[in-house]
RNA sequence: GCCGGGAUGCCCGAGCGGCCAAAGGGAGCAGACUGUAAAUCUGCCGGCUGACGCCUACGGAGGUUCGAAUCCUUCUCCCGGCA
């Protein structure tokens, strides 16, 4: 995740390194700063960041929920989080800014409904999503940038079997599954991807929007699930937490003062290469900056090989014992 | 030597008769974080205890007072000024 067409504490050399397949941006943040118009003179967000790879972005849907602006069937009326005047944003807006950001990938704007949440409400804007899902798709011009839909509807699987579906019937080349990692239990959240998915095509991309830990990842690939994004690895990092292969680090504790083995053993990343827990623990209390990159390029490995692990286990017909696998190493115990 | 200022919990620092185990930082120890308002936020942080509570504490000693980190005397050390 780049919402500021920038990964934190990494450079685009640095996410090629790690293996990043695609990189996320935000329509929200961007449009106010340095704004869509001053990037698309610059040739796009490809070009403007450095990154050859697909970026996708996201149509400020999320901000919507994070950032609790008033919302009307017109759009959402914002205050900038950046010096506090009014901004409006509508899925036609959301739609043109994004063409002149120009990612590979942009996203319907959707209003996503923190959890739990009434039904009453979670199904009014499930429906008001779906409209603006028409109108983004009537707004979107650019052929060479695919549109997706977003699916909604809480933890109902009523209403996801129906925003999925109606949200099928409009055509997208590609579905992002909103609304959670939102504050919903793993059960919750199964049930509601079941249901979505249920309703999708099978030869068209599914993205479970903001998921991003370990034993979620996975589960919603057993179910069917293509793509995901989420700040946890870099946020973590920045935080002191290394992921792991045997467990969760918070590498600001104190068991980890003269811990000299690396990271995680089993990981590949320049990190764990050079560094000992003990050396990055001192990085990561003494408020270095050095320990936000190592700890990201970690987290960001770690998170990358996951999910290319479980491709492999999906192309050799062995996902389950994959499955198995590294939920086993985990519970053994951290350290 | 004289005059003035000061010594507070691991550190810095507020308090200036009871509401003080003592504000606020920092450090330390834990926890949270999922389409980034996040290099952020929360909790604990003298000792014993699950808790009530008890004990020890505001440089040392002595005193005033029902009651002192707070007032007085004296000692020690530190800082500034004058000799």
């Amino acid at each position: 995740v780049g919402t500021r067409a920038a990964v934190k504490a990494v450079d685009t050399r640095d996410l090629v390194e790690a293996g990043a397949g695609i990189v996320l941006a935000n329509t929200y943040h961007l449009m106010l700063r340095p704004g869509s118009a001053m990037i698309a003179q610059r040739g796009g967000l490809h070009r403007f960041m450095a990154w050859d790879g697909p970026i996708l972005t996201d149509s400020g849907g999320f901000q919507i929920y994070s950032l609790s602006p008033t919302i009307d069937e017109e759009g959402a009326r914002f205050r900038s989080v950046y010096d506090g005047s009014k901004v409006g944003l509508t899925p036609e807006e959301a739609i043109r800014i994004q063409e002149e950001l120009g990612p590979d990938i942009a996203m319907a704007l959707d209003v996503c409904v923190g959890l739990p949440a009434p039904r009453q409400e979670v199904e009014a804007e499930m429906e008001r999503t779906l409209r603006w899902a028409e109108r983004c798709l009537s707004a979107h011009t650019r052929g060479d940038q695919a549109l997706f839909g977003i699916v909604q509807g809480g933890v109902d699987p009523d209403l996801r079997a129906k925003s999925a579906s109606q949200t099928a019937a409009l055509g997208f080349p590609g579905f992002g599954i909103g609304g959670l990692s939102v504050g919903e239990s793993a059960a919750e959240r199964h049930t509601a991807l079941e249901a979505s998915f249920a309703e999708l095509p099978d030869d068209k991309p599914r993205y479970v929007m903001g998921l991003g830990d370990t034993e979620g990842l996975l589960e919603a690939i057993a179910r069917g699930a293509d793509m995901f994004d989420c700040v946890l690895p870099t946020r973590l990092a920045r935080h002191g937490k290394a992921l792991t292969r045997s467990g969760d680090l918070n590498l600001r504790n104190s068991a980890f003062e003269t811990d000299d083995r690396p990271i995680d053993e089993g990981c590949s990343c320049r990190t764990c290469a050079t560094h000992s827990r003990a050396y990055l623990r001192h990085l990561v209390r003494a408020k270095e900056l050095s320990a936000h990159r190592l700890l990201t390029i970690h987290n960001l490995r770690y998170t990358l090989d996951l999910i290319a692990g479980a491709g492999d286990a999906i192309e050799t017909g062995r996902f389950s014992e994959y499955l198995a696998q590294v939920a086993e190493r985990r519970s053994d115990g951290s350290s």
